[in-house]
DNA sequence: CATTTTTCCGTGATAATGTCACATTTGGAA
DNA sequence: TTCCAAATGTGACATTATCACGGAAAAATG
């Protein structure tokens, strides 16, 4: 299958643990969209992605949305397996934003690879830490950027993502990644365009002006 | 000295790292408001508490708070050992609220130990995913509960914490606690007077209808 | 291809919170 | 007692969020 080089734990496992994660490993492939996790539905454990980008975003209770991390190829998930660590009591929703490819290792065998191998849990710890720190500098940006900045910070990162200058999203899923309103996002949206930064039609952003946006996000 | 008892994984260890902990560890005492850790110090490494109050908050760049964790007896931070998590690339300060006295194995103790024995990482995994499940809460706070409701709730905590209904805070700290301005602060304390919820003078907050800050609280 | 439906966007009014620039008060130190 | 630094009070304004719409563009439908 080939998940083996996805896991940078794969050469300290032992021949059994090798075995039970090559027994049980699921593939799945998803289309754009899909929903993989909600936290109502049965914990789906280690996300070990081949292709493709997921997004994970919590929600409030009158259905606002906040991006809390988005993951690519080659990236691992411990949010989906947040069953597994004890005190994690909070709820994430996990969908893709493209076309994925992914491996799971379902929770109760993750559990027991981290409690048996040193490896695993040192490798989860870094990227638990690594997750950590990425909550922490999303906080940052949320109470001490303004509106303005991160709207270019993100208008800047989503284009270099799809490499390309015409991004294809609509105001509302930009207000869902950033946690506010669209209204906010459309009005700022052209307040870019008075500025000629951007081009706005329906359901496209083209950046007009990088250098200015760039200087904008500060 | 006594603080075996305050290692949950003091047990799980080799003689050999008993004594090397008990060989390195330092025991130190500090009055309230003390700065113990900032971020441009050298690492202080893990912090055990042994009796007192400590509070863990971020700077902006204009002098701006917020408290990420408060921390009490027996507690373990991880965030002043944060150097010897790889990807943790931000800045956090601890300071003192009350007398605190408390120990620290230095970090690159701590780091063999974590990469040594599968008891002090386990441990370690599952306070990073407590500390990360507490700043997914705090975020859920700030994005999508109202100011009055968190501060009735924090009026609330305190009084819990002081175990007395006449809190000794200024609006000053609270606002440093909360990550918003003081006048935000006073202005709000000044309506849950009018309301009959708090008394108000120099230095101090008297509750005085804690049901109805409950009910605020939500 | 014409009509209907859905999605997306635009906008004014209002509320909540943050920022700034001060004035005023108060409790304790000198 | 007087003075002073800390704490609080307040008006004006800026930014962001909320609400309630209306209109325009694309997509689905017959």
């Amino acid at each position: 299958m080939g998940f083996e080089s996805y896991l940078p734990f794969w050469d300290k496992l032992t021949v059994h643990q090798q075995q039970m994660v090559s027994n049980v490993i699921e593939h799945r492939q998803v289309s754009k969209g899909t929903h993989i996790h909600d936290s109502s539905a049965e914990c789906l454990g280690l996300v070990i992605i081949r292709s493709g980008q997921l997004r994970a975003y919590i929600l409030s209770e009158d259905g606002r949305e906040i991006t809390i991390s988005r993951l690519f190829d080659h990236d691992i998930s411990l949010l989906s397996a947040s069953c597994v660590m004890p005190d994690m009591q909070f709820n994430v929703m996990i969908e893709a934003e493209k076309d994925t490819e992914f491996w799971s290792i379902p929770a109760c065998l993750f559990k027991n690879l981290v409690d048996e191998s040193l490896a695993v849990s040192n490798y989860s710890r870094n990227l638990l830490s690594s997750n950590f720190s990425d909550l922490m500098w999303l906080m940052e940006q949320i109470m001490w950027r303004s509106f303005d900045r991160r709207l270019a910070a993100f208008l800047l990162e989503e284009s270099r993502l799809e490499d390309t200058p015409v991004l294809k999203i609509t105001h509302e899923k930009i207000a869902a990644h950033m946690g506010t309103a669209r209204e906010v996002v459309t009005r700022m949206l052209r307040y870019f365009q008075s500025e000629g930064m951007v081009k706005l039609t329906r359901g496209t952003i083209e950046i007009t002006n990088e250098d200015k946006l760039e200087a904008l996000q500060g």
